[in-house]
RNA sequence: GGGGCCGUCGGCUAGCUUGGUCUAGGCUACGAGACUUGGGCUCUCGUGACCCCGGUUCAAAUCCGGGCGGCCCCA
């Protein structure tokens, strides 16, 4: 019987403002706007997806560096298009003490700008390319609006942002869709559901060529974006005079690309998985994986305890994230609740019944579905148990989804639909940005982009001018 | 950018409209103890709050202004 999940889709901003508390993900309480505390074992939860993250870059040509929080206003404005952009939206340091800084330092948005100045330093010839670095930072937005936890924060915790640098523009090309590639393999490995879309012209990273977004869809049918990747042809290098020698002695430009996730990702395993009973956590992040609860009996105590200890032992020596919850003062029932709340994937019961039989009782997080197995046969149960709970997380995750996704053809229905907080709507656009900024006025709602993750076989005609067109565009009320 | 709502023990909230018996109530959590333990047992005792600054008033959780913080709607 699985956990329901009304609280999670009725009221999602209040489940999931509560459970982070709850569940001790992140207190939101600091006297600042915008910005959040990890607690101990949110942060373990959010090392532990960083590590995912991390392997999947160090082992794809990337290297991890770390670059100043503070940048130049002088920097910052190079790339005017950019700066536009974030000027506004910048926390500014303008004090050494109590003395007028000549030049203002930003608290960096992001580092485009920060990394470039150096990059024109370290690159002189072709053979210097390709560059592909990234660093996990903070990073800072002045937002006025809402903020909300590891949604929109004004200190972005958690930043992870790669740029690279390379000789041509095909390989920056090449270089982009490599991108979206680890991106996939990172999310398909925590099981969270993504859209991939290329933003429209009008929505696109300031100072890119064009952008790729990942999305994902809430409970309450709101789209979060989670991840992008931006070419940005020679728009920096051009700004910052990052040139290298070519092969024949020539000077050229380097093409960059840049593509960030965010503790987002964390946001997103919470929303993918969690139901009404707290979290749901993906095995492979669990900051706990296993726990184990002895269920005691008047008399029976040392039988029970002794198998108790022999479980925990295997596990630990099996290398599991193990944790023994043998507090005397709370009953079983209340444990349960416990550690449901904290998403620990797999539960381990033993008690006396189970103790007859030299047995144990293994419980799902995702479903409570309950089985028995020999004492001496747990590692390969919970290893076994793990890897199917992985694998329906993931299952339950895209079905949800999917169902989400509607094609619509005209702006009426597309109305309705996000009004009634359905999901996404697809509809056949022209492609010309008067007719999508058309689209997001009458539908109330954000153009997310053309997708790139289905191929269209099919054409159809604009819904707003009635052209023939082939391209579908996404549209939904986005975070 | 514009408009609205809100801020009370750690969490959720009652009280505010009509200022005074509010020494601020409840649930939950927390601490001590007893009794229990296969889904939140029960009981006893205890800790714990009016966001901040200013104003009105004999008197402010309650009314007014500002700040900080939270939420919603519209552009």
């Amino acid at each position: 019987m699985p956990v329901s999940r009304d609280r999670w889709s009725k009221e999602f901003g209040e489940w999931f403002r509560s459970v982070l508390l709850n569940a001790e993900i992140m207190d939101y309480r600091y006297p600042i706007k915008g910005c959040g505390v990890w607690l101990p074992y949110g942060f373990k939860l959010r090392k532990n997806v960083l590590k995912i993250l991390r392997e999947l870059l160090d082992s794809t040509g990337h290297e991890e560096v770390q670059f100043p929080l503070l940048i130049p206003e002088t920097s910052l404005a190079k790339e005017s298009r950019h700066v536009r952009s974030f000027e506004d939206e910048c926390f500014w340091v303008t004090h050494g003490g109590s003395t007028p800084l000549k030049v203002r330092y930003a608290l960096r948005p992001t580092s485009e700008t920060a990394i470039n100045p150096m990059l024109k330093l370290w690159i002189r010839s072709h053979r210097d390319l390709p560059v592909a670095i990234y660093q996990i930072v903070n990073v800072f937005r002045y937002e006025t609006k809402a903020t909300r936890p590891l949604i929109r924060m004004r200190e972005v915790t958690t930043f992870k942002e790669a740029h690279t640098a390379h000789a041509t523009a095909e390989e920056a090309e090449k270089q982009v869709e490599k991108a979206v590639s680890v991106y996939k393999r990172f999310f398909d490995s925590i099981g969270v559901p993504y859209l991939i879309s290329k933003r429209p012209e009008w929505d696109k990273f300031a100072g890119a060529e064009y952008s790729i977004a990942f999305d994902m869809i809430c409970p309450d049918g709101r789209v979060l974006q989670i991840g992008t990747v931006h070419n940005l042809g020679q728009n920096f290098s051009k700004a910052f005079d990052v040139t290298y020698e070519t092969v024949d002695g020539g000077r050229e430009y380097v093409y960059q690309t840049c593509y960030g996730i965010s503790e987002r990702a964390i946001a997103s395993i919470v929303i993918a998985h969690g139901d009404d009973n707290g979290l749901v956590l993906p095995y492979d992040v669990a900051p706990i994986q296993v726990v184990v609860i002895p269920i005691p009996y008047k008399g029976k105590e040392e039988p029970i305890n002794e198998a108790v200890r022999d479980v925990v032992r295997k596990l630990e020596a099996a290398g599991i994230r193990v944790e023994l919850d043998d507090r005397e003062d709370l009953t079983p029932g209340s444990k349960f609740y416990y550690w449901e709340l904290r998403g620990v994937p797999i539960r381990v019961e033993v008690g006396p019944r189970d103790v007859e039989r030299g047995e144990v009782t293994v419980v799902r997080r995702d479903t409570l579905e309950r089985s028995g197995c020999k004492l001496d046969a747990v590692v390969e149960k919970v290893v076994e148990t793990a890897k199917q709970m992985t694998a329906d997380l993931s299952k339950r995750a895209w079905e949800w989804m999917r169902k989400h996704i509607h094609y619509v053809d005209s702006l009426e229905k597309a109305e309705k639909l996000i009004k009634e907080r359905e999901g996404v709507a697809q509809l056949f656009w022209c492609g010309s940005e008067d007719c999508g900024r058309e689209i997001e006025e009458r539908v109330d709602a954000r153009v997310l982009g053309v997708p790139m993750d289905e191929s269209l076989e099919r054409e159809g005609s604009c819904v707003v001018c009635g052209r023939r067109t082939r391209y579908l565009v996404r549209v939904a009320a986005a975070y």
